[in-house]
DNA sequence: GGTTAAGCGAGACGGTACGTCGAGTCTTGAC
DNA sequence: GTCAAGACTCGACGTACCGTCTCGCTTAACC
């Protein structure tokens, strides 16, 4: 691969600033690389020498734009915490405007799977593991169940959004979001019901 | 529009043939209407014509082959009946072939509105649909909480299956799918905990 | 190839026209398929569809362009409609907008067999068939050699003008196409010096 | 101008040679300045610096594999000097080969008057001399016309094999070159016909 | 003999044009 | 009026080279 030593700084700015600026304006699918370079004041060979596809470019235009993720608030109140947190993550998803650019970055990941584990490790996994994170100090408070597989609890919270959301089965709002969280924390808070099922790997073992 | 009695059903079988066909020799994103009507040996009027998007042959293509929705069995073990549809469900998910049908259609559902409500209506609501009836008839046998909310339910089992699926978090596997089970099960039996939250209001309700 | 019946006229007078236009207006080597695409209002593949190249677009303009070849004045004097339609032949060389687009064309030949000898036949043959025909009825009047090579006198006529100008070896004026006019006139009609030579073929013996 | 003392005799060795090579390998025109470093092994710049343009690379390539032009063989017959020396150029013309790298100048000179000058002093006009003094050597010993023009006379015989070899209108044989030599020469030595003209002035005369 | 500016390889850069692909529209004749 | 066929305009694709521009490294000339 090429020293990137070499690379221009300030090319690789301005195509990722005018990325994003593409993205809010004229949304993904209209957008292209064609439009990008004209916009950065860049030849397209110089988008093609670094990033592999559009998508490409969204993702560390994206990931360049957002804050460090700190960890969540530890209020203690477990059920205050998430629903938090969630509420916030759903008002994110049923806003047209950020939505369109997650919709619009997630068809990508689906016909490039490269991409997927970058969008998944970069933007996504830092928010889950927040949440995840969060739960485990709950644990260790005794709050939920010792045997709660948390990667599980932590799918239990953003699946059903993200289902809702891509299929559009239902509407985005703050009572859902409560209800969602009071759901999840009951499964991993009280007994289970039904047979013993085999227990899940913790994919974060070390 | 124009009158569907003059409609060449050779025509119409040959497209549907031709999409599904060219959907798992070359994937999705790298068909064309063209190649469908070279395929099909059809003018590419004769898809713009019946058809908005390359989405709704698709789609078009996919229900016209997929039997009529029947309903669960019902065992009176809500637990088993539910853990056998996740089970199939989820192995569903994990087939690569199968896989990528869903892929494909669930793409174009992110950039059509429209389109996705068909897919929604047409092809994932029968299968909601019956679980939440399976559900219903579990609630009015007693198993699970009176004022479960059945539609979020539902989602409990679905929503963590297509992020785990789509986000490539984790395997998804028989294992797996029994602890979804469980821990939405228990999210519907046991009483709930944490705050109350306002009563959602039910999506099926006329 | 496809039936040319379907071709769009207007389209391809669009583009003759503007390859015409072009050629005059920026010179042949800075004239772009892209920029006749353009200029003409018309897709770049209706050029591809076709033509090879931008030489065979150039060609078709230039020979579209071009009056029927009439037969040459034939007043009696070989020397003087010979002498006429030399200077003319040398002026047109000389000339430095037209020289560009004949200098362009012979470019382009140089690197395409094909186009050379359409280029060959359509453009050039007429010009030089006229000149053979003059000298053949010349011949017939018993004012040349009765043995004398026509198609080489020919040559001996229009290669020191295109070497001349070719090379840029010396000045195309009125002067030098008499003198070459007095020179090939000599060699026909005088007796050959020199050992004798095996007669050459004619090139258009039937 | 750059002090050419610090010039890297190596690398510019390199260059021509792979100029050279690519010439024959690929052609002149899809041969490209990028390749040429690339196969010497030389930064784009190193070319840049020395050379303005593809065609000044090659042209210093070829004259650069060149032997130095000695003096035409004067036997006293003026006829078998020229036959020898014209038969020789139309061989070097009919050979594919050795034709291709003229081909490939002639391109550039066409386009690029400065170069034109450069391959006409360097590489032709020592050709073009030798034969023009042989003709004077011939005119001394009375052999040929007093007044005759002899830098047309020399056109008259490298001008037509130009054309032919150009324009492909007809083979390139010995036969051809003997009737080539003995018109000229006809030219050259008989008394002119038809009307006299200006005399020309001698592109020579100092 | 050490310093220093040049030439050097490498290759990124802003550009221009390439030739191709597919979109969606339009036209032609056959049925 | 629908159909197969396929030409049309349009716009973007990804690639190839252009000629210019740094970057460090090497090297030869002059102190």
């Amino acid at each position: 691969m090429t020293a990137p030593h070499r690379r221009n700084e300030r090319s690789r700015r301005a195509i990722l600033d005018a990325a994003l600026a593409l993205l809010t304006e004229t949304g993904y699918s209209r957008m292209t690389i064609e439009a990008i370079a004209a916009r950065a004041g860049v030849g397209k060979q110089t988008i093609y020498r670094w990033w592999r596809s559009k998508g490409a470019v969204v993702l560390d235009a994206l990931v360049d734009g957002l804050p460090a993720a700190a960890a969540l608030p530890d209020t203690g109140d477990i059920h205050a915490d998430l629903r938090a947190v969630i509420r916030a993550t759903v008002a994110e998803f049923a806003d047209p405007h950020l939505s369109a650019t997650t919709r619009a970055l997630t068809i990508e990941t689906l016909a490039d799977a490269e991409l997927a584990a970058q969008v998944r490790d970069r933007l996504l996994r830092p928010q889950l593991d927040q949440v995840r994170d969060r739960l485990e100090s709950a644990r260790r408070a005794g709050q939920i169940r010792d045997d709660a597989p948390l990667d599980q609890v932590v799918e239990l919270l953003f699946g059903p959004i993200y289902h809702r959301w891509l299929l559009r089965t239902g509407p985005l709002t703050e009572p859902y979001a409560d209800t969602l969280v009071t759901l999840a924390l009951t499964a991993a808070c009280q007994p289970t019901v039904g047979p013993a099922t085999e227990r899940q790997p913790d994919l974060h073992a070390e």
